[in-house]
DNA sequence: TATTGTTATACTCTATAACTATA
DNA sequence: TATAGTTATAGAGTATAACAATA
């Protein structure tokens, strides 16, 4: 591991702050946080807390709270499914749903990047997703 | 804008999640969260409250608070200035100076990207850079 | 008047533990 | 016994507004 690698690390960081930074911006026009636009994303089909929590890598208590938030702007509905009492099945609303195209409109508009040729682009997004495949079948 | 730079985008947000997980898991042995560890880093030099803030960021009532705990551990001080005296000037002690060291050790073996050969690390970092150096010179 | 920093306040995200209802 | 979800609780980061001390 050598100095550049800690570049490489304050690059990623960095460039995650700004896109983020960008992202926040946009979604604060919708009165979005990022963790509720995640969740409407991840609800395009209607799915339990539990695979909604595991979507979003955060405990299920925590999936309570951000639906709690959206239920209360009638974004998203808590419906009771007949094969097992105990589970609510997440499902947005008409206007979830419209919300919903919004916050991909905003990911697909994201000014950022745009700097880069499209052969760079290419480029990038092929070591990205290199670097995770690898890591993933990685013991370490 | 195409369909593929949402991927990227995921990509890049993915990859960071990665890396942030793993740095919060190494930082938790010392019991630091990010914002404490920046902060840290930060501050090989002395630097006041606002240009801390501006490192950082955020806003100055933000650092205040993250300062506290730093300093009620012992890591920082609050040293007041001759020639201003609405300035305090953060200093770490001598054990914030050993703790930053720890931090500076994190950050230089964090595991991941080793997926990468060094070729395609020196490829990816000239990508990020020039993405980010042209998005710094533009208008949007 | 403007700036530095703190305090008061509020909100969101986050986790853990205890709990209810159900399986 | 185990699982789905909630509630209680706590702590961290974030911002805004009001404030005191100083410039």
């Amino acid at each position: 591991m050598t100095g550049e690698d800690q570049d490489l690390f304050r690059l990623i960081f960095e460039l995650n702050r700004r896109l983020t930074g960008e992202l926040e911006r946009q979604l604060a026009e919708f009165d979005l946080t990022p963790a509720q636009a995640q969740l409407l994303r991840e609800l395009e089909e209607p799915a339990p807390m539990v695979s909604a929590a595991e979507r979003m890598h955060c405990d299920p208590s925590n999936v309570t709270g951000i639906v709690d938030r959206l239920e209360r702007r009638g974004l998203v509905e808590r419906k009771t499914t007949t094969s097992d009492r105990r589970v609510r099945r997440l499902e947005l609303t008409a206007e979830g749903r419209r919300v919903r195209v919004e916050v991909e409109r905003i990911m697909a508009a994201m000014p950022a990047l745009e700097a880069l040729s499209a052969t760079d682009r290419d480029t990038l997004r092929d070591l990205l997703a290199r670097s995770m495949e690898d890591a993933a079948t990685r013991p370490g």
